[in-house]
DNA sequence: GCCAACGTTGGC
DNA sequence: GCCAACGTTGGC
């Protein structure tokens, strides 16, 4: 399968590209996505070495603040199967787990965030989930076409 | 902090 | 299987 690309949300209170970068190996697996679209993505879709834009989402700039990678194959997401964790599910069964996860590797930072709002000027990306209206999905598919309209935008800013 | 949009839950 | 109620997301 052909290399395939990503977008990823997080909240940077929460975890932001930075927490990745200090992170050992520039690792850490992307637990707690409990929507069923985007557990699909990562447990049947993505595969090692996929790239990520990784987006910071509420906050006062929600912007792609650099790169990732997928690096790892999806595995169960434990922190479903722990009552101490704010992401338990109590039918999220280890022999038949209902979420999933990957581990995600730090790749680069960008030295200029590219805005919510300039995604949303570029004619280009009008398919793209992120900037539609409502959208809530915190992993998305990101066509090939539309990361390189978005890697054009660095430094031109 | 507000609130629109969305996904999920659960009664029927 | 419908759909109202609810909780959450996330831009503003």
């Amino acid at each position: 399968m052909s290399r395939q690309y990503w977008l990823m949300k997080s909240e940077p209170d929460a975890f932001s590209i930075d927490d990745l970068a200090a992170k050992p190996e520039q690792t850490e697996h992307w637990d707690g996505v409990r929507n069923y679209q985007a557990r699909n993505m990562m447990r049947d879709q993505m595969q090692m070495g996929d790239r990520i834009f990784f987006y910071h989402s509420a906050c006062k700039v929600p912007a792609i603040v650099g790169l990732a990678e997928v690096a790892s194959q999806a595995y169960p997401d434990h922190t479903a199967f722990d009552p101490e964790s704010k992401y338990f599910d109590d039918k999220s069964d280890p022999q038949n787990p209902r979420w999933w996860m990957v581990d995600v590797k730090f790749v680069e930072k960008f030295t200029q965030p590219i805005s919510l709002k300039t995604l949303k000027a570029m004619p280009e990306l009008e398919q793209l989930a992120l900037v539609k209206r409502g959208c809530r999905l915190s992993i998305m598919p990101v066509a090939e076409l539309e990361w390189l309209a978005i890697l054009n935008k660095l430094g031109s800013e």
